[in-house]
DNA sequence: ACAAAAAAATGATTTAGGTCATACTTGAAG
DNA sequence: CTTCAAGTATGACCTAAATCATTTTTTTGT
């Protein structure tokens, strides 16, 4: 896929991303006033779109492509929190909290993302109830995401996380293949490359999956389903 | 501490661990409606207040007491996810996903615990704009806790997450001692009860810690502190 | 189309921490 | 005050997965 950097402009009324959106059942009105306060910007591969500590200055929807959020630990190295494609809206945690970003969030290829001021963005949740409680739930479904996501971690061997997470990746990359570097497999895996390289291998041995280069191909969904075990 | 069964009824106007919580701001028209809507009951101890999959009926506030949140992995074993205390609302997340609790809660001692229904909770919620900031600010609070959980998980040694975990419980715990079985301990950390076990001995003989039976003191912080790193 | 850099893959080795077995303490119930 | 079960402790052993070293493949920039 390669996204024409003229193409940069998408109108809130036609984009098909917001209808996957929180934006989603939105009237006309509101429509038009998102339109008019969002700004549309190309991303190439691996650029941020906010770094942890940095003050959050509005929020980010998702047109096409797909970006990362994690956080570092103490060595610097990267544990990915979860993995955004389009009509998701990135970063709106922070408008909230008071505090500057506690994680970060970098592009995973390139991609269209519009931006939303934070002023903007929280008069419209204020006016808008059915905005506030799409976001109440939001929020409170990923708070249960992030318990199970806790508990497989604390849990789960890696050869089951890494199952989970291909299947996890399988619904976000849609029809697409999964589509990610091997250490950021390894960074939302929480295991080292190697081991997630070897992994992969005995995978593929076992008929479960096929690669093409560093795509990945999900073969018997069944069967990862039961190794996964949840 | 032992709780008399007949101090059960608490006012909200008095209420000491109302202050700290999400209710600390209150006018006293609201604060009447609160205790009016309010039931106060004396739980014992490993009694719960409400059960992963269940249908949420409303919040839990703490008056006196610790209570844990857990989740349970595929083979029934417990993560411990949060330890909560006076003044704060347990179970107010289920409120607005519209699903079943993702998650159980129980009495880690004897605890006076009061109950809003959903209902008279989200009237208060859509009416107290106030209230309704508290909670997205809280929601928001506790993403980013489960993040820098979830990458402790991944990322540091048990060593280190007893450590982190100890700190968090001295904080929890003010200014009494830390008391909670190994067992519980064991599945906040993340790890084998016998590894647990086998490390309290080390900050024991490394004059880190001391333990009175079950209960454990922390003799120097700072050492703790730099262990966790973070 | 080529060189250089980045990413992926494989092998060899080590170890943190899990598991299982067993013994010792403690506090709750009669 | 004793008994018994639950909780705590310790020892022996084992394995999943990390680390380090090296090679091969793929991607990127010129």
């Amino acid at each position: 896929m390669t996204l024409e950097k003229s193409h940069k402009h998408v109108t809130c009324e036609t984009c098909l991303s917001r209808n996957k959106s929180l934006f989603s059942n939105f009237n006309c009105q509101d429509v038009g006033t998102l339109d008019s306060q969002k700004s549309c910007n190309y991303f190439k591969k691996n650029q941020p779109l906010f770094i942890e500590g940095s003050i959050p200055r509005g929020v980010f929807c998702i047109n096409e492509g797909k970006v990362k959020i994690f956080t570092r630990g103490n060595e610097g190295k990267e544990q990915i929190i979860h993995i955004a494609g389009a009509g998701e809206i990135v970063g709106f945690r922070a408008m909230f909290s008071g505090e500057p970003y506690s994680v970060s969030s970098t592009t995973l290829e390139e991609a269209n993302i519009c931006f939303i001021g934070k002023s903007d963005f929280l008069n419209l949740v204020d006016t808008n109830q059915n905005l506030r409680n799409g976001i109440m739930r939001e929020l409170s479904k990923e708070l249960a995401d992030r318990a199970t996501f806790i508990t497989n971690m604390a849990q789960k061997s890696v050869r089951e996380r890494l199952v989970s997470a291909l299947l996890i990746l399988d619904d976000i990359y849609e029809d697409e293949m999964i589509n990610i570097s091997r250490e950021d497999l390894a960074n939302f895996v929480g295991t080292a490359t190697e081991t997630l390289i070897r992994l992969l291998k005995d995978f593929k041995e076992e008929g479960l999956i096929q690669t093409h280069t560093r795509k990945i191909e999900l073969l018997d969904r069944e069967a990862l389903h039961r190794i996964a075990g949840s």
